[in-house]
DNA sequence: CCTTGACCTCAAGTTGACCTTAGGTCGTAC
DNA sequence: GTACGACCTAAGGTCAACTTGAGGTCAAGG
């Protein structure tokens, strides 16, 4: 029960659906850390898996793994920034979805010859 | 009156905040074609600016500039396929940046010491 | 005449996030 | 005892979207 419970790259790569080589980058960019070495192998803690979820979900929101490091980092005034600038942004980031999707569903709906030609896309920013 | 409208590279790069050699760039791909050439120089049709300006918010919302060359190739069928594709995925791209609003407020609302060690971040997918 | 600025092409470099390949180490199963 | 599968490192490759650099054209201006 004390060393019993830690993860194989291979099978901390089935939990999450993350590759291995994926996984090894993480760890050679420090977004992840094995909690020890057995033999040269890596092996994590369970609740590593909750950490890479937790990465692919910041790299879906526009995260690089410099800043996702930056995040996870120690220094918890410089993540808590960094977090807010983000956060910030994030709403820029849906709003703009948000006028591409209708415009995207203007053009669909259009009907015109070639999208190309269509009027919406002629329309300023 | 004629042929006096048509814009260098250099006036689009200005009109649009695209530099010249992206433009550039989107001509070799195809997604950008100029009106023809004087002296070997592009000049671009006015509507190019509206182009532009299109093939920028399609990025932003995840097109790739060759998807953005299918949307706007002269097939309407592949066109529209594609474009319909791409608004049903949009959706589940604006749920996940939610998401991860949420979970990032989350932490940053969680006052841990360290966010990597935020329960938050536990959380399952 | 000669410089300057805007343009050109072509080739190579950059960045980020991986993947692939080669060559080597383990421990276990046949 | 050897073949297998999972793991390791180090180095090189890939892809997208550009950027940079070298070397050249051309028209307008001092």
């Amino acid at each position: 029960m004390t060393t019993e419970q830690l993860l194989s790259i291979g099978e901390l790569a089935d939990s999450t659906g993350v590759t291995v080589s994926a996984l090894r980058h993480y760890d050679e960019v420090g977004v992840i850390t094995p909690a020890c070495r057995v033999g040269g192998k890596r092996r994590f803690n369970p609740d590593a898996v909750g950490r890479v979820n937790f990465i692919r979900r910041a790299q879906a929101a526009g995260f690089s793994l410099a800043e996702i490091n930056d995040v996870l980092a120690e220094n918890p005034v410089v993540a808590r920034q960094l977090l807010a600038t983000k956060i910030g942004e994030l709403p820029r980031q849906q709003a703009n979805l948000k006028t591409t999707v209708a415009m995207l569903e203007e053009v669909q709906a259009c009907g015109c010859d070639a999208v190309a030609a269509c009027p919406a896309i002629q329309e300023p920013c």
